[in-house]
DNA sequence: TTCTTCACG
DNA sequence: ACGTACGTGAAGAAG
């Protein structure tokens, strides 16, 4: 039979471990009430993966008691040099004791007396008593106790990975020397991190060379005389009293005075339900998962944590039934609010296939179906998704109104977007499951669609309807269950006008541009593409000449070779893997041909692979148009961004890449392509927010912003005229002071000294003396809050801020500084596209909103619209939103988009 | 998947 | 002493 098992856990050091293997990212790791829980989340993780899966007969966690012991009587300088235990750190050890408790297994400390010394004692006893002892430590020392009986597993880099020493393994490691014999090396080697000397001169090899020969420190003393007279001998004799100190004092007691026996370490098991509250109290999600993937009931959390939404929530039965046609009248007794939710077999839902839907409220059950011609015949499902009376909570409007538009319905009155809430409440929750933005809010009854469906090539939607069924209605309960704790989150953040006039109305506003798409001209593209395969093929074959030999030009590190090897140019710059080869490297080598020939090349096939191939790929064939998505709810400013394709960088800055904007084109051939852009609004805006008088009244007066704080930092009368030079300078600190300046940046990019750089900025804040006071202001209120917002209340939270990482804390008070700008200007152009799709529709204008760049918006229009539109689009867009300075825009017209310029 | 490069505001 | 300008997406190479 099997002998019974014991295990013994070295508390102390597997937290510091556990503490120091997560120390970068110590302050992500914090619970609502601001406890560091990156010990906590490791100590867990090592738990879950070695005692539950052990199931052991016995079990102990054995921690210090404080830094008095017998070895600190004994060397008054034990351990002498370390630092003083990391505050983030001793705040963990209360909770970690109770996790302890709570995964069913028993602490023990004892005055005097060290973690090892617990263990050790119980080890030798347990082991007398016939178990198999394991112990757990992150301290390599302990394999002094390894014997037949006991094993030591030792975490590894990390804590997730263990080594177990045997007898066997300790010969091996330590070159054929016994467990016992660790205590003797030690003894002779000292321990810097303990702080206790060994024998001076004697390191490691040595140490191990010795006791292969004479066993062990007092046997060595015995017979040194043995010993040829020699420098090793003389400094053996000199540190006699060292050796045997040091040996002392590594030695682990196997006979503390326990007031506890093995009979009280039964291990009890998990104790599952009071393990919920822990965890909820420790914000630890992922644990939430599994324990009400397992079936254990989570809720209540808001009961006793303040600051918590309260979301009660069971895993238990969901009414869930299959909709059909015999049941369909079952629908329009739902009554006046409805969460919705259709299933798409891809992320791009301009072309994903739908595969079923699930519709219904808590208090009626939930009714889904693969048969999408529920959706699409006239039914009552169609009548309520299009009844303006009815609400609905979903999940991402917008990508729910152009699918159901694809089938010819029109989503009307909604709600609850749980997709857009949890990004403006939160926009580190960017996530687009379901299940883990759910999980983040504390609702634990639904999976993720990665648990359902697998991901990459194992993606599947369940065969069974039963399952997939399941899912969606589960899908759709977190949405309904999520609508009022959301909406009171908004109303704590004063974001519910946020969230209801600019967010929910933007999202009908893009699906209708998304809809709509914009033209490309194909023939144009493949013009281009033929012209440029040419260009291309030809400076290939110079630059192959001009390198001697083939390679791939697109590889950066072939490219390296070739250039800081083969023909010996100066690296100037390197990346985390090799040399640097980036343009504004390449740009301080142009003397040399080939580099010149590769800067062509990479602009060429930039152009071609990108755009031309790019776009050509993702022009629909029934409309000959391109229909992007614009992600809403993805950047931690409150931008837009645009994929499939990305609309908002096609090229413009240089003249080539430029004329890919000739294939964009309006959809009928006598209509115009109109582009209106703010002028410096994030300058503006800045003006705005700061108060800055000086800013303010440059502004009002329409003055050139970058010549007139060129006049400021170089000391120019109003009147003198700038050099480009200057100007260029100055614009450079504007948009230093909008990205949030640093001498070290701002020098790099003008090409002065960081002193001259550091001067200038100076200068700056002493001229612009609001804008100095804000940027302080800020990074204050940031720490204090632990956000910034924009004018409208976009919210970003800055958990860096107070990081004792420089580089962290500084990018963190950058962000403080650019976010409620860039914020600001996003707020502003947001509400103009509300405003201007509006009133595109109450004039009965044929116009349409096409593209949303930033700072800029384009529109399609029959030429005999242009003269209105010219007056109207720079009026709607100049009055969004009232600053304390003007806003600005241009409009320009042209048959393509390249041409409104 | 991660890195590098380069397109935009 | 640290080692940085802010916000994005796509393509190609290489691990």
């Amino acid at each position: 039979m099997a002998k019974p098992t014991l295990l013994l856990i070295d508390g102390n050091s597997l937290a510091f471990r556990a503490f120091y293997a997560l120390i970068n990212q110590v302050d992500r790791f914090l619970s609502h009430e601001g406890l560091h829980t990156n010990a906590l989340v490791g100590f867990n993780n090592l738990l879950d993966g070695i005692v539950d899966p052990f199931q052991p007969d016995l079990a102990l966690v054995a921690w210090d008691a404080g830094k008095t012991t017998f070895r600190t009587e004994k060397f008054d300088d034990y351990k002498g040099h370390r630092d003083t235990t990391p505050s983030e750190l001793v705040e963990q050890f209360e909770p970690l004791r109770q996790m302890v408790e709570l995964h069913g297994i028993k602490n023990y400390q004892l005055p005097g007396f060290e973690a090892d010394d617990i263990i050790g004692t119980i080890a030798t006893k347990g082991a007398a008593a016939g178990y198999a002892v394991t112990i757990v430590t992150g301290d390599r020392d302990m394999t002094q106790l390894v014997s037949d009986d006991i094993t030591v597993w030792v975490t590894k880099k990390g804590i997730s990975e263990v080594d177990h020493y045997t007898p066997a393994m300790v010969a091996e490691v330590y070159d054929g020397l016994t467990p016992k014999q660790i205590i003797d090396i030690k003894g002779l080697q000292g321990d810097t991190s303990d702080n206790y000397p060994g024998v001076a001169g004697i390191g490691p090899k040595t140490a191990v060379k010795l006791m292969k020969e004479y066993h062990s420190i007092p046997e060595m003393y015995e017979r040194i005389d043995e010993m040829k007279t020699s420098k090793q001998k003389e400094k053996l004799i000199a540190g006699k009293e060292d050796a045997f100190l040091s040996r002392e004092l590594a030695t682990i007691e196997v006979d503390a005075p326990l007031e506890i026996s093995l009979d009280d370490l039964n291990y009890q098991g998990i104790r599952y339900e009071e393990l919920v509250p822990f965890y909820q109290h420790l914000d630890f999600k992922a644990q939430l998962v599994k324990l009400a993937n397992m079936g254990y009931v989570i809720g209540e959390a808001g009961s006793t944590d303040a600051g918590e939404t309260s979301v009660n929530m069971t895993n238990t039965e969901l009414n869930v039934r299959e909709l059909t046609v015999t049941n369909l009248s079952a629908i329009e007794e739902l009554g006046a609010e409805i969460d919705f939710y259709l299933e798409l077999d891809g992320e791009n839902y301009h072309t994903a296939a739908p595969v079923a839907f699930v519709i219904g409220n808590e208090a009626h059950g939930y009714f889904a179906s693969r048969d999408i011609e529920l959706l699409t015949q006239r039914t009552p499902v169609n009548q309520i998704l299009n009844d303006d009376q009815v609400k609905k909570n979903v999940f991402n409007a917008k990508a729910m109104i152009v699918a159901l538009h694809r089938l010819g319905i029109t989503l009307k009155n909604v709600n609850f977007d749980l997709l857009l809430a949890s990004y403006l409440l939160d926009t580190n929750d960017n996530q687009n499951d379901l299940g883990a933005l759910a999980h983040e809010n504390n609702f634990f009854a639904v999976k993720t669609d990665e648990e359902v469906y697998g991901k990459g090539a194992k993606f599947q939607i369940p065969e069974m309807d039963a399952d997939l069924f399941e899912h969606l209605g589960r899908k759709a309960f977190a949405i309904g269950s999520l609508a009022q704790p959301l909406f009171e989150k908004l109303n704590e953040h004063a974001q519910l006008e946020l969230y209801e006039t600019i967010e929910l109305p933007l999202s009908f506003v893009l699906a209708d541009m998304e809809i709509t798409g914009i033209k490309v001209d194909a023939e144009r593209l493949l013009q281009m593409r033929s012209k440029l395969t040419e260009r291309l093929s030809e400076l290939e074959q110079r630059i192959y000449q001009q390198a001697g030999h083939e390679f791939n030009i697109q590889s950066p590190k072939q490219l390296g070779v070739i250039l800081f090897e083969e023909m010996g140019l100066t690296p100037l710059k390197k990346t985390k893997t090799g040399f640097s080869t980036s343009v504004e490297v390449l740009e301080q080598m142009t003397d040399v041909p080939i580099v010149e020939s590769i800067l062509m090349y990479r602009q060429l096939a930039k152009i071609q692979s990108t755009y031309i191939e790019g776009l050509l790929r993702v022009i629909h064939g029934s409309d000959s148009k391109v229909h992007t998505r614009y992600l809403q709810t993805l950047t931690q400013t409150g931008r837009l961004s645009s994929v499939d394709p990305n609309l908002q960088n096609i090229p413009v800055r240089v003249e080539e890449g430029r004329r890919i904007r000739q294939a964009f084109i309006p959809r009928e051939p006598d209509w115009i392509i109109i582009g209106a852009d703010y002028s410096q609004i994030e300058l503006r805006v800045l003006a705005h927010i700061t108060g800055d008088p000086e800013m303010q009244a440059a502004f009002r007066d329409d003055q050139d912003i970058h010549a007139a704080t060129a006049r400021r930092i170089f000391g120019l009368a109003d009147d003198t005229p700038v050099d480009a030079e200057m100007r260029r300078k100055a614009k450079a600190v504007n948009f230093g002071i909008v990205y949030g300046i640093s001498d070290f940046g701002l020098a790099r990019n003008i090409g002065v000294t960081r002193k001259e750089a550091k001067q200038i900025i100076e200068t700056y804040l002493n001229e612009y003396a609001g804008v100095r006071k804000w940027t302080e202001e800020i990074i204050e209120s940031a720490r204090e809050l632990g956000y910034v917002e924009t004018i409208a209340h976009r919210r970003r939270y800055l958990p860096d801020i107070k990081a004792k990482n420089f580089n962290l804390r500084s990018f963190a008070e950058r962000t403080a500084m650019n976010s409620p700008i860039q914020g600001s200007a996003a707020d502003i152009i947001k509400i103009a596209m509300i405003n201007m799709n509006k009133i595109l529709q109450e004039r009965g204008l044929k116009a349409k909103m096409l593209l949303q760049v930033h700072d800029e918006l384009i529109f399609e229009a029959p030429a005999s619209e242009l003269a209105e539109l010219e007056e109207l689009i720079p009026s709607v867009m100049d009055s969004a939103m009232q600053l304390a300075v003007p806003l600005k825009v241009a409009t320009h017209e042209g048959k393509t988009w390249y041409d409104a310029k």
